[in-house]
DNA sequence: GTCTATAAAGCGATAGAC
DNA sequence: GTCTATCGCTTTATAGAC
């Protein structure tokens, strides 16, 4: 991929955190970029097709800071309680005031909403989403290995929703974000209580 | 209030239910409503106006139903399931296939999703939200009477975020509506169970 | 691949008749 | 109060040079 096209595409994420997916004009991305209209269409079918490709890329980056976190876990030290923390971290990530966090946070949030109106956004969203739940679903297998299949399945997909409501509302400043985070580790506590339960 | 104005006000729902606030055009509005463009401005300001205004008309709407749903409750006969069955109802109300309630979900996304990056609508946003969740932790408060306030707040903060998750999920078209239901039926049962715990 | 210039369309808002 | 007709700005998208 050529770094114009990488450019425009972290440009687009940008000004989507700034304006919204709404509110993204070309000549705004284009500016912002530093490059012409022009070469944007060139580069991208059409807007929605920008869109698209946005959206995979910030998937991508977010997929990219996840396993990094995840690499930066305990070396060789076997702590009893590390699939727990690991688990926290992971959901936690995302409830951070970081730039790239932040940035990605509310793409993804705009990218979302947009996928309402516009069912061709649809995949893409849907891909990661199953992704992200398989992901926090093994985790929480690690932390209780006996737990059911299903169960498992069950308790990430409530996980996944929760944090992107949460989310949802720091982001639109009505949650602050400590709030936002107690509730995310109350809430992964109360899951891994809920699966012991189950055992 | 006129009937035309509020027609216009019902149409302009049903117009940001299919495509969105941003995707709303005065031109489509006034063909759902069957009225001429011009009467819109005559009627309101500006577009910003009509916004204002549709958002408090949905929010009334949205008031009017939940209150109609709480008063169709058990009528003279006391079971002890009750205060549950009602909890469930209201939370569920929210995730139904049916116009008025999608007209609802949707609008309400997309105000939420708005606030992002107008901070104009955020006061609005927190006061329903702290409305809608106190209300939640009420009823947990009656399946629960001996929790402790504050579980009882964070348990009803955690499920109307969830439910929001949830909510966006299924409108984004990325999680069938039963899925959503059940994931949240189980999500009372957990948030209950870990009430009892607390005693 | 990248630009400048421009076409084409979309869309908010208003004027003026009835 | 309600309509038809239209203005004028904004924004997407393309043509064509380099």
């Amino acid at each position: 991929m050529s770094d114009r096209r990488t450019a425009i595409l972290e440009a687009a994420a940008t000004v989507i955190a700034r304006r919204g997916v709404r509110g993204l004009r070309v000549e705004e991305l284009a500016a912002e970029a530093g490059v012409s209209k022009a070469l944007i269409y060139y580069h991208f079918e059409d807007r929605t097709g920008l869109l698209r490709r946005t959206l995979a890329f910030v998937n991508n980056r977010a997929e990219r800071y996840t396993a990094e976190q995840a690499a930066a876990g305990q070396p060789a030290t076997e702590a009893p309680a590390a699939p727990l923390r690991r688990l926290e971290q992971a959901l936690l990530l995302e409830l951070q005031d970081l730039p790239y966090v932040r940035e990605n946070s509310t793409a993804w949030g705009e990218l979302r909403a947009s996928a309402v109106f516009d069912p061709e956004l649809r995949g893409e969203l849907a891909l990661a989403s199953v992704i992200w739940a398989r992901e926090v679903a093994d985790q929480l297998g690690e932390v209780r290995p006996t737990a059911p299949e299903s169960a498992l399945t069950a308790s990430a997909e409530r996980l996944t929703a929760l944090l992107e409501g949460l989310s949802a509302r720091w982001l639109s400043g009505i949650l602050p974000l400590t709030d936002a985070r107690t509730r995310m580790r109350e809430a992964i506590g109360v899951e891994v209580a809920h699966l012991a339960r189950l055992d």
